[in-house]
DNA sequence: TTGCTTTGACCCTGA
DNA sequence: GTCAGGGTCAAAGCA
């Protein structure tokens, strides 16, 4: 199986930065980010009491959205602990993206890229550029008048020094991109890049808002565990690698590294190092390593709370590192960094104690990246990676699929649908399923890369300015973490769909344990909403 | 010294 | 039965 990368199509220099997105503001999107976050920093207090119309659209979309983590972070004069991201819980399951250090939904919260976050895709990356370095135009304008909401949809940006900072070197290396890159993958370079440093920024901002300042002040070395400890909160061993014929991305296996737990799981990643693909198998018979307490222990600036306690949900073995955004078709996730922070630097910090020096602690092959400055920075990439989408996305994403078949396949007594892209040429597939356990989860993979655009669909205009701009490659979700996304409910998507999706996990409805939503609270106050599965049967049928 | 990654070879499964 | 391809093993290398 392969997969196509979705790629953060990117289209203007992102000199020219300014956001073309801005319904994210009002969004479940932001409702989703923002109620996680109000729960989890310092903004406890406010309540959740906006926009729960929404929110309960989004109660698996930590699932969905990969956020982008840093292999390398700001450059040391930022110091910033790494524990400091474990204050706000990481977001996201998913898996897949590492980020080095757990990532607050806060850091997004206030990132320029969620604030123009294109409703409902990440291809808000691509489809203009989306920031608005210090300008005057950074969506200040769109905070809400109610408080609550402010937090939730406000997302103002202030670009901090260190940002500016970040900007010069990313000048020169969008620059450096221009003379030698082709425009989709520079533009996406650079909008990595961008999102990196709105992120870096961003969190250095919710940092410093948050904490004391006698607290500020973080050795470096915090840094650099935060950046490696996108973990998702399992140990994986890497126990192979190999070439798959038919995709030049090639494969990585890994084990869980607890006795006896027998999940595994398979990352293909493309030749520029983007994750295109993990898909799981099994589950964990454990509990998740509580990792949390060495990091209250060691820093204890966020008082001992481990976002992965309360994000974590252990099929995606997402902590933050891999949150999802799921776009139109909610198969995609943004991701970041790569699977080396989430297997070689979370196999690390399984194996290490709490005492074990830093530098020991996370040496291995992304220690030069983090380390060597601005060329790390270049290496912590957002990445997009897909999941697992509802029926109604799968079969409603963009593309034209003309079913070809359908079987049982051993292990699930749910017909597996079969699917071709409709396109002339275009040698994509996909297959649908419900997932054995739970007839509301359905499991979607994603086979080729689609050779042509996406075709305009029901007279939605607009439905190929934004949505797409992200498309799934190569899908197979967690086993355990199944989930039903919703689309974001940008304009000119078809928003129709986007009451009908009943986001869940597996996870959720099966190991409680391991997912925790008390870190939510149920954030978007989520009822569970069954998806219509009338529609769906008739789309399996 | 320990543990993880790498990598070639072998095994298994399905067409 | 054969073959192709994916998955796993295990020795060697590396940090």
């Amino acid at each position: 199986m392969s997969s196509s990368v979705a790629s953060l199509e990117p289209s203007n220099s992102f000199n020219n930065c300014t956001f073309s997105f801005t319904s994210l503001m009002t969004s479940p999107f932001a409702d989703f980010f923002a109620t996680h976050d109000e729960q989890n920093d310092q903004y406890n207090n406010n309540n959740n009491s906006s926009s729960n119309d929404n929110k309960n659209n989004w109660t698996s979309f930590e699932q969905l959205v990969e956020v982008p983590k840093f292999k390398s972070l700001a450059p040391t004069s930022l110091s910033v602990s790494a524990d400091t991201y474990t204050a706000a819980p990481p977001l996201s399951p998913s898996s897949y993206l590492t980020t080095p250090r757990p990532f607050s939904p806060s850091i997004f919260l206030d990132s320029p890229l969620l604030n123009n976050f294109p409703s409902s895709t990440l291809g808000a990356f691509g489809g203009e550029s989306f920031i608005n370095w210090g300008g005057t135009n950074h969506n200040e304008t769109q905070q809400p008048a109610n408080k609550d909401e402010g937090r939730s949809t406000n997302f103002s940006f202030h670009a901090p020094n260190t940002s500016m900072w970040n900007m010069e070197e990313l000048k020169k290396q969008n620059d450096m991109n221009n003379n030698k890159e082709q425009p989709g993958s520079q533009s996406r370079i650079n909008r990595d890049q961008i999102i990196a440093q709105e992120m870096e920024s961003s969190a250095q901002k919710n940092y410093n808002s948050s904490q004391p300042q006698q607290q500020q002040p973080q050795p470096v070395v915090h840094m650099n565990r935060a950046q490696k400890r996108s973990e998702d909160g399992y140990c994986w061993r890497k126990y192979g690698q190999k070439q798959v014929k038919g995709s030049e991305n090639p494969r990585s296996y890994y084990k869980c590294s607890y006795p006896g737990c027998p999940t595994k799981k398979k990352v293909e990643r493309s030749p520029e190092g983007y994750i295109t693909e993990i898909v799981y198998k099994g589950s964990h018979n454990h509990p998740k390593p509580q990792r949390g307490r060495r990091s209250s222990g060691q820093n204890g600036n966020n008082g001992g709370f481990d976002g992965s306690e309360v994000f974590n949900s252990s099929g995606f073995q997402g902590q933050s590192e891999y949150s999802s955004f799921t776009p139109e078709t909610s198969s995609v996730s943004l991701e970041d960094d790569d699977e080396l922070d989430q297997t070689s630097a979370m196999s690390k910090s399984c194996k290490n104690d709490d005492n074990e020096p830093e530098a020991k602690r996370w040496r291995g092959e992304n220690e030069g990246e983090v380390m060597s400055g601005y060329e790390s920075r270049t290496v912590r990439e957002p990445r997009v990676i897909v999941q697992t989408t509802s029926e109604i996305d799968i079969l409603d994403d963009g593309y034209r699929w003309r079913k070809y078949g359908q079987k049982v396949v051993k292990g699930n007594p749910n017909p597996r649908s079969y699917y071709k892209c409709t396109s002339a040429g275009c040698p994509v597939r996909k297959h649908i399923e419900r997932a054995s356990h739970d007839l509301r989860a359905v499991i979607t993979t994603y086979e080729g890369k689609h050779n042509h655009d996406v075709p305009a669909v029901r007279g939605s205009s607009s439905y190929n300015n934004a949505p797409n701009l992200i498309r799934p490659s190569a899908t197979t979700g967690p086993p355990n973490q199944l989930t039903a996304p919703k689309p974001l409910d940008s304009g000119g998507a078809s928003t129709s769909r986007v009451d009908t999706q009943s986001p869940f996990t597996l996870q959720m409805l099966q190991s409680p344990g391991s997912f925790d939503f008390s870190g939510f609270g149920n954030p978007l106050g989520t009822k569970e909403e069954p998806v219509d599965n009338t529609f769906l049967e008739s789309l399996l049928r």
